[in-house]
DNA sequence: TTTAAAATAGCATATTCATGCTATTGACAA
DNA sequence: TTGTCAATAGCATGAATATGCTATTTTAAA
């Protein structure tokens, strides 16, 4: 019985490479190809396929969004990410919801096959500088903060935007400018995936990083 | 060994009297009468009273702060809250710290002497009107959302708050105006005493309204 | 049946927030 | 020693928010 693998990738001549070679590969057959993952859940529940080569950046719906949906719903697929990205954003979120593997496109298709077997032993292929940013992570704390690493200024411009303070009181409270608040609060939005105040003081307590 | 008393209370007359009259309560001792609960913790240190007689509406530091000071250090100090204020708000932020009687100034120093001995006696003397909210909001509910007793709707609006919906999106999911959602939020914010939306997550999500 | 409270809605206005840019400095790492 | 990152700061602008009022309708309690 071959491994089925199937593979999301929105650029056409890589996807058909990929395709190509993986087929050329004894024991592996590749049972079908998409361009993203708008049917991502109805295509893992026909073809049940044993690991899943995902691209990030696609159109509509993308590769975290895919990543999601079939982790929901089929734990057991091996998910490998295959992407460019190497932003820490991106690479926790795929963590979090389970991938199996993060393999960067600047690698050797060998590689990637490598990354393949590897997961179906129960391993989690990830590039070299993808397993440094996880290994520092943990190395820091190993709970909360490490999430989202905020700065010990955004930890503490958090704090107050917890405790109701507005941008001026916190500027005379850090004693720093108002445009240095807005462009602290800037930065924790975008480490915490927010955009209003509300969301974030959310998500602060939540994860407890006050 | 008499019993020892200790009134905060800011309006002199008022206290004198007081201090006067239960001073001529065989058995009764005050010990100390203050304008403010500036110092109240090292006060209770030294004169470690038995009952306290608490005013609310003090400058500086007033009696709820002053209650809370003083429970925190002292909960077997009984403590009398002795205002004119009957609203919800104060009184149950009172219970909550754990005072042991509130008594309305309207009331006949005959009253408070009752509620004395009432707390001397493991009581928790209360004024007809206060004892009557008192068991409103038990029957009411029993944990919780009494503490604030935000409407439904109010309960509704504060979660999108907490998920982080504009007041535009706020109006959407419930189907009513913008000029609405601004009302309820207002009556949020005012149950709550808080005075941004920040301030309003914070408070739902620590004490678990939400 | 009068009162009270909740839910609805409107208007006006000043403040605050969110977010688009750019730019400098110091510190620490490759 | 070049590069990255944190912290700082500025400017501009549209959107969102906070808060001051009033007012109607419905429902529930006194």
């Amino acid at each position: 019985m071959s491994t089925r693998i199937v593979i999301f990738e929105d650029n056409q001549t890589l996807r058909q490479s990929l395709k190509i070679l993986l087929d050329g590969v004894p024991g592996y057959n590749v049972c079908g190809d998409y361009e993203n993952c708008n049917d991502a859940a109805a295509i893992v529940d026909e073809l049940n396929p044993d690991v899943v080569i995902m691209d990030i950046d696609m159109p509509e719906t993308d590769g975290i969004e895919g990543l999601h949906i079939i982790k929901e719903k089929h734990p057991q697929t091996y998910i490998i990410m295959h992407t460019v990205f190497e932003d820490e954003d991106r690479l926790f979120e795929c963590l979090c919801y389970g991938a199996n593997g993060y393999i960067l496109k600047n690698t050797s298709f060998v590689t990637l096959l490598e990354g393949i077997d590897n997961v179906l032993h129960g391993g989690a292929p990830l590039s070299p500088s993808i397993a440094k940013k996880v290994l520092q992570s943990f190395k820091a704390t190993n709970s909360g903060k490490v999430l989202y690493n905020l700065s010990d200024r955004e930890t503490e411009v958090l704090k107050y935007l917890v405790k109701g303070y507005s941008y001026k009181m916190i500027a005379s409270a850090c004693f720093i400018s108002l445009d240095t608040v807005r462009g602290h609060i800037r930065n924790i939005y975008a480490k915490l995936h927010v955009n209003c105040g509300r969301e974030a003081v959310a998500k602060a307590l939540r994860d407890k990083i006050v």
